[in-house]
DNA sequence: TCTTGACATGGAGTCCACTCCAGGTGATAC
DNA sequence: GTATCACCTGGAGTGGACTCCATGTCAAGA
């Protein structure tokens, strides 16, 4: 597949794929013989992890840190596990971050929803339902 | 409260704080005659609710409206509701993407718990498990 | 009175994650 | 053969969200 074709497929502009490559992000992809690139499969299955691991909030340095392990082979298999498990714990903090600020959200939207509500947070001091 | 207290309460630098009055994220707060901030109520309220937000992913855009329409007064009370509302969505969406990466992360996980697995994703072409 | 320390301000600098651009190459269409 | 087009590269630029810094003020303690 050409990067146009991923691009489209994927949702990623052709320069983050390109800029992806460059990093580390994902492993060298294939050319054909006049240098252009030719995502395979393998190329297609990395560039849907690093979507996933970028929707889950991490970090770039993490991410090629995970591919750089991957290609180191099979020696790392137990510290890209920790790496992950790693990074598991940190976005189950965030989600219940993230969860958090929904309730609250939920709370104040109630509060705009009762006519007359004078929807906090108060202008100064007393005023305005409780938080 | 001075900046300090207020700092190490909610664990923001003071740095941070003033950042967030300066580009109106907070709501003027009162100062002492000599111009030093004394934090009231009110302002530790708006604090928790920046706090809130960027931990829902909420943009400082998004965040200086809502004060902004806060302090034009009941006038903006459909507007604000209209903000939360559309913010919801927005960390619905983004909690239901976190979700389906926490799902793929456990799958990995389990791969790299298995002994002898090959981990995904593989090197090139076919090896590993299918995603 | 002098020093210290917490605070103030405006503005510059940093970091992350892209995004854009100038200049160049190779394959295809006319 | 030349125009067009998609692609290439290295490097500069951008936007968001801080973070740091130089310089200055004020109140309190030695």
């Amino acid at each position: 597949m050409t990067i146009a074709e991923v691009s489209r497929k994927y949702d990623i502009s052709p320069d983050t794929l390109r800029y992806y490559e460059k990093i580390g992000l994902l492993p060298p992809v294939p050319r054909n013989k006049s240098g252009v690139r030719d995502y395979d499969a393998a190329s297609c299955q990395w560039i849907e992890m690093m979507k996933c691991m970028r929707a889950a909030g991490v970090q770039i340095e993490a991410r090629s840190e995970y591919v750089a392990l991957y290609r180191q082979g099979d020696a790392t298999l137990g510290a890209r596990r920790e790496l992950l498990l790693e990074q598991r714990e940190l976005l189950m903090a965030r989600m219940a971050d993230m969860q958090r600020s929904l309730d609250r959200l939920n709370e104040k939207i109630a509060l705009y929803e009762r006519p007359n509500s004078a929807a906090c947070p108060p202008e100064r001091e007393g005023a305005g339902p409780a938080e």
